[in-house]
DNA sequence: CGGGGCGCTGCAATAACTGCAGCAGGGCAT
DNA sequence: ATGCCCTGCTGCAGTTATTGCAGCGCCCCG
């Protein structure tokens, strides 16, 4: 889409944040970039750049103008998709903004299942705490996010929201692995290995502490919920994630699961959602209808 | 905006119907038009207008991208207003689609209201019937819509609901004058007239006639408001409208209005409303903020 | 069965854009 | 302070894209 180039510089500008470089990853001259932008400029009226001694930033105006910028240029991707679909192909690209627990089990099997049917489109997964998710879907990095317990949701226009109760993971030898159902006291007992503070399941954990007036001292602490997982096994001690993470590791013998009671941790609730306003995709939007409806039949919705 | 002008085309071309026509009312050749549609097909991969004997029609494609274009062109509006709204400028054009009751006495105290803050936005005012006005709000020729009991409200955004009671209108000499409230039966002893059947004044009679069993033969129809009115006075007969179209026409002593005993007439419903989905430029926003306070102060808010 | 509308295509003139080289200016390490 | 590097920006020349003028074949309508 040629006419669309002098808006996708500018994005390639505000991601690059000089001029120089930008021209550099678009393959033209810093030349050509600068006049087309001094052109835009003209004829909007007002500068979109503010010119530092290092590069470039947006101006007021520019940081509204990027917005309708990159507004235009995934829109312009779904109307392509759209029209593609009409004429039978089945491609496109879907990017995905979803936190750890999504990476294990959850999102393989699902995209595997997607793409069996529409082998043509393909898929970007990225990692990113429940902020910059939000944040991904905003800069239209990522057309879906998946978050557990997000903290802020302007801009995020829910799809489902499933019940995620926080389980205890251990060895399948644990004393705990007996019972069905775990009283978070008894977990006080043996040693525990917990998430970082930003993670949704640690605050969770951290509330229901402090309001039951029990403290787990973890051993461990990870940002890396593998890591837990398989420490978990390989010392023997407890450590707590939710159930769309634990796919069917858990029957494998080794490790076993079972949920926390209610009373003492409250279920927490994972989001699948999409940029408010927006219009997905083709192969976005019947990707999210499959999570939906899987999402649905897996856990209880919320 | 120059970059834009391709797609300013494209929309020209289906607003005129056919290449040459568009290049008449954009004062090119049509040569050059011709040319950029083909390249514009040529990018998109698919035709995007069916050719014909006597001009072009959309193709199926076509339908997709002129969507795109609409949204992208008066997104740009929107940016544009945006823009000279930081720098301190408050310019604009506000576009609005509305029934007749909206013309003689409250669209025009409105906007001068609204004119003497800001007098460099300029209006638009176009009287379309229930159905029009939302078609205008889809293909982005008005920016809002003002209508009585609306038919369907897909993409239409209410901004805000006020009950209208029916009034019987009359001349002040007219006997139902002396009351405060008026039966429907005691208008059936009279001559009346009424608007033509597609007018939301009319379905709202026609309803209540039917459920109280009882019959206005109207000696006179006329889809013209202003006429009724008129009419009314003149020749000393009945006639019902709503009273946001009676501004003070009524307390100049000529003519007097009474509202029909709602047990007989339910009270129709007059919507403030946008296209659903889209951010409204500043003026039109504004305008629609003004309008919304000032209908919630004069009328029941429904 | 012409006439008038339509979309489309060579060809030449024009307008727009790009790239090269070089300018001034500000931060940074010597 | 002083080169050094990177920044945005500008004349000039070459190149590319766009436009307008005729003119072609087409189909509907009278």
């Amino acid at each position: 889409m040629r006419y669309l180039s002098s808006i996708r510089y500018i994005d390639a500008v505000v991601k690059a944040g000089s001029i120089r470089a930008a021209a550099d990853t678009l393959a033209i001259t810093s030349t050509a970039l600068n006049r087309r932008i001094l052109a835009m400029e003209e004829e909007l009226g007002v500068p979109i750049f503010e010119r530092l001694p290092h590069g470039v930033r947006l101006s007021a105006a520019g940081e509204i103008y990027i917005h309708h910028i990159r507004n235009q240029l995934s829109d312009m991707e779904r109307v392509k998709s759209q029209i593609a679909d009409l004429s039978g192909v089945r491609r496109g690209h879907v990017s995905i903004a979803c936190s750890q627990a999504l990476l294990p089990y959850f999102l393989p099997s699902q995209i595997a299942l997607y793409r069996k049917e529409h082998p043509n489109v393909t898929f970007g997964v990225h990692l990113r705490d429940r902020e910059a998710a939000e944040q991904a879907l905003v800069d239209h990095s990522a057309d879906l996010a998946i978050v557990f317990e997000p903290v802020r949701l302007a801009d995020f226009m829910t799809l489902i929201r499933v019940r995620q109760p926080v389980h205890v993971v251990m060895a399948a030898g644990h004393p705990l692995a007996a019972k069905t159902s775990v009283r978070l006291f008894e977990c006080a007992s043996y040693p525990v290995s917990l998430p970082t503070a930003p993670y949704g399941v640690r605050h969770l954990l951290d509330i229901a502490m402090r309001v039951a007036g029990i403290r787990l001292d973890p051993v461990i602490q990870s940002d890396s919920f593998e890591f837990l997982r398989n420490h978990a096994v390989a010392e023997d001690i407890l450590t707590f994630q939710i159930p769309i993470g634990l796919g069917d590791e858990t029957s494998t013998g080794q490790m076993v699961s079972r949920p926390i009671d209610s009373r003492d941790v409250p279920s927490g609730i994972l989001y699948l959602g999409q940029l408010k306003g927006r219009t997905l995709p083709v192969a976005a939007a019947r990707f999210a209808a499959q999570l939906t409806s899987t999402l649905a039949n897996q856990f209880e919705v919320s």
